[in-house]
DNA sequence: CTCTTATTTTTGTAGAAACAAATATTGTTG
DNA sequence: CAACAATATTTGTTTCTACAAAAATAAGAG
């Protein structure tokens, strides 16, 4: 197996999937990025997330979630506080409005999700999950 | 195996292997596309290869391949001429000098490929081609 | 040949990402 | 406590990307 067909693979399958989400949230103006910090937030089931905590569990972490999270805010689908423990720090939640935009969102999010592992065998998906985490790190 | 949390590592993945490139073409102030692009015009051996064929060979295909060529055209890597027989079209050439630099560069990304690859048996990375190839269609 | 349609590339512009520097707060050391 | 270092977030700026529209040329229909 060439290497550089291999990775050539990968990089254009995930291509293909993310241009899948993108159409797919471009109705609810989101982006990927941001739909994954919504999901990162309910997560938290009601309690704050950190600004930093939230970009260690993005997929690219950014320097720039501030501003990431500043869209949210103004959609109304986020909070943004303050830590009275740490100053430093700052709060984020998902507000209620967001949890049920979420909701609708992520029902079609997990129809392509569905759509695209079901090509594999649940075996097939076990095996493409432990060969992507071993090439990870 | 949950999909989700399938196709959230794939997305992981491959950023981490993204960012792995990146950071190793930075120095040649190469972004991924653009030496992808150079790449596909290396396999024309010294052909001209049309912005259009460009494109649809690209990752992710985009609209402003245009833009992405000047810079090349920019550091002497690449050559653009308007095709005679379709003057509509633009034929674009890898340099001579595009082509020793390209050699530099492709031993650093290959290296990374093959310790990416590496981590898996011959045998694993032939399944997971496959996998990701049945995946992406 | 003229008009319309299709193809290919370029350009304008608005939004997002990358990068570095600045700010604010906290922790630590002497 | 004063000075310095570390942490967390924000901001400024430049570059890149996405999207739509424009421009240029070619192909096809009547």
């Amino acid at each position: 197996m060439n290497e550089n067909k291999l990775i050539l693979q990968l990089l254009k399958t995930t291509a293909t999937i993310e241009e899948k989400f993108n159409t797919s949230l471009k109705p609810y103006g989101l982006s990927l990025p941001q739909f994954n910090v919504l999901r990162i937030l309910r997560g938290h089931k009601g309690a704050p997330a950190n600004l930093c905590t939230v970009q260690n569990r993005m997929i690219k972490p950014m320097s720039n979630t501030t501003r990431l999270v500043d869209k949210l805010i103004e959609k109304g689908w986020v909070r943004r506080e303050v830590c009275v423990n740490n100053r430093r720090k700052v709060e984020i939640y998902i507000t209620d409005l967001g949890l049920t935009e979420l909701k609708t969102i992520d029902s079609v999010v997990a129809q392509i999700e569905k759509e695209i592992a079901q090509k594999l065998s649940p075996n097939q998906q076990k095996q493409l999950y432990q060969f992507l985490s071993i090439t990870q790190f």
